[in-house]
DNA sequence: GTATATACATAAGAAAATTATGTATATTTT
DNA sequence: AAAATATACATAATTTTCTTATGTATATAC
């Protein structure tokens, strides 16, 4: 995803978000969302990217359309009942994930 | 470090901010703090962490003193000059990076 | 005296990314 | 009109980073 590797374990939850709140997406458009709403901190290679979306499939988490745009493939995502129930477990664990970022990076402002 | 894979990649830049808010520290004593700290969220294993000092310790990073205490050793860990030098970066990196999350996490909060 | 805590270390394996490569169409730049 | 960039998918080889398991040894609590 990107040189710093903090990014590492958070694909996912990251990918989970973007289509609770976009409804359906391809992947393509998922990566220059990111880009552009991170300011382009946050680069999705594809390799991380399609491997990650084919297993989030295979468990049942999103389904796919496959649509023509002209000559050229697209292939849509959208988030299935049991992933949108995975997905609202995964911002949870987010959500803690951050605070205890919060509290290390920032101990003063966090124990306030 | 833990089962929900979230903090992989960002258990360097934690030890490094650690270090730089806390001096000399060692080993096991990290991983209690940040147990403490992160309220039982983040529990650090030993096969993480000790790898990694002493990779830190190869690059220069940190410096180490043994001492016993008692009859039982302990290994003190300090930033060297060139790894207060890489803290600002990754502390830098790790400010980017947690905001980048709040802008996917929380986007209405975020853009604000 | 048995279990838990303290304190280090390493090896095997799994998970999650990067990098490289491949295919193909569409658009922009020179 | 040729070349470069953007769009859009995919997979394989490798690297990075962690988990799990194992090992050694002392100290403390029950």
């Amino acid at each position: 995803m990107k040189k710093s590797s903090l990014y590492k374990g958070c694909l996912e939850p990251i990918l989970l978000r973007l289509l609770k709140d976009h409804g359906r997406m391809y992947g393509y458009q998922m990566t220059q969302m990111v880009k552009d709403i991170t300011k382009g901190e946050l680069n999705i290679t594809e390799g991380a990217l399609y491997p990650l979306l084919h297993k989030l499939e295979e468990q049942g988490i999103v389904e796919t359309e496959t649509e023509m745009i002209g000559n050229r493939m697209r292939k849509y995502y959208s988030l299935t009942k049991a992933g949108k129930k995975q997905t609202s477990i995964a911002m949870e664990e987010m959500k803690a994930f951050m605070q205890s970022l919060e509290y290390i990076v920032n101990p003063k402002i966090a124990l306030g």
